[in-house]
DNA sequence: GTTCATATTGACAAAATAGTCGAGTTGACT
DNA sequence: AGTCAACTCGACTATTTTGTCAATATGAAC
């Protein structure tokens, strides 16, 4: 007289899924750590994460889903670890400075997370999109309250993500790896329409930035 | 009784081979402003080209090969257009600004550069190695005459070119497109330690951009 | 119009990659 | 110990891509 909770059953199944998921998502950003986002195959994928072809597209209908969900997953943890920092920071120049210098913190910590998100961002904007429509609110309200020096608050915003974006890159293939955060963040702010003196200023106002979890896979509700 | 010179033979030789080759070249080219390096094939390339695959091979070992030469030309060809306005400017930061000053007007000039530049300034390091180098050098010089703020030459080197990437992604993308080349200078200029004032300064002083030929090949010796 | 060194061709075999599906495994529940 | 819904497996076919090579085309010189 087998009566078995389906509803319970589902559950079950939800959880085994969501595990192979992670481990899927797991492997493809390893291997996004070593090579171009485009030159790594299903194949690939399902080796390094220990599965069989077949249960891939379970879970995906193609590369680029993975490659989608491997995005969100960084953006989603790093925001979460961002956020809570960023809303007690009410001036603009504040956040923009805050936001980058946990973005530096985190890449000093974990060079292979620094590769991995530098590759994403050329290939996966949407991925990104949020951070940096945000960045982009903070731009234009930090311009706003700022003497004009012709600087539009788009261009800021492309200058802003090249910086950071090259410091990833570079920290990521090893240059740079001594690299003093003050001074990054403060030639940022100079670019971006402060003065030497402001840039400081702001510095030594910034909170401790948000402790970082150590490198690797950690964070899977 | 046919005798025929074969010095004479093998220079007609060279001849259809370095137009073939140029061929392939552009065609690269071509493919590389409209999808990721990566992503394109033998066959895409042959196809572009309007040659057999066999051909291809007789130019060239690899894709790698192709794309290294693509690479090749376009810092070959840039160079040529800079080194003449160069030579003449003793100030580092006058060569420095000159030097970005020309990038993004060809970049405005032709967006399609921007975007194959952007492309093969990630995969291909080796390219643009030499400027590179140059930059980083003028980059020493400038810092030297520079009360110390913190900033390496080296993280200058890579905010200088992370600003000049980003604009050219900006650009090729269709981003940005009415960019004011003095406000993007000025404000590396800044990043780089220059106050406001000292970045206007410097900005007056630059001679006019070497004008450019227009989008398209034209440059086969 | 013949010659011939060189370049070009495209059909082909081999390798890599994508995507499918029937068979098999799992594990909480009874 | 048996049940079963959901997940996982991996061999398989289809497609794409690579790299080769014997045959063919080219064209200036004679």
């Amino acid at each position: 007289m087998a009566k078995v909770n389906p509803i319970r059953r589902a559950e079950i199944g939800r959880e085994k899924r969501a595990r192979t998921r992670a481990q899927l998502i797991a492997a493809a950003n390893s291997l996004f750590a070593r090579q171009a986002v485009e030159s790594v195959t299903v194949d690939d994928v399902v080796k390094e994460a220990g599965v069989a072809k077949g249960t891939f597209y379970v879970h995906f209908d193609s590369l680029e889903a993975v490659t989608a969900a491997v995005a969100e997953e960084l953006v989603h943890s790093f925001d979460e670890l961002l956020q809570p920092g960023r809303v007690s920071l009410a001036e603009p120049a504040l956040r923009i400075a805050f936001g980058c210098c946990s973005f530096i913190d985190k890449a000093l910590n974990d060079p292979r997370w620094a590769s991995v998100v530098a590759r994403l961002a050329a290939v996966a904007p949407k991925g990104g999109e949020m951070a940096r429509r945000r960045l982009f609110e903070d731009l234009q309200q930090f311009s706003k309250a700022l003497p004009d020096d012709g600087v539009s608050a788009e261009l800021k915003l492309e200058i802003v993500v090249g910086i950071m974006l090259q410091i990833l890159r570079a920290l990521g293939e090893g240059r740079l790896s001594s690299l003093d955060r003050d001074a990054a963040i403060g030639a940022m702010l100079r670019a971006i329409g402060l003065n030497a003196q402001e840039a400081k200023s702001v510095l030594v106002r910034l909170p401790a930035a948000p402790m970082l979890e150590s490198s690797s896979r950690s964070s899977t509700k």
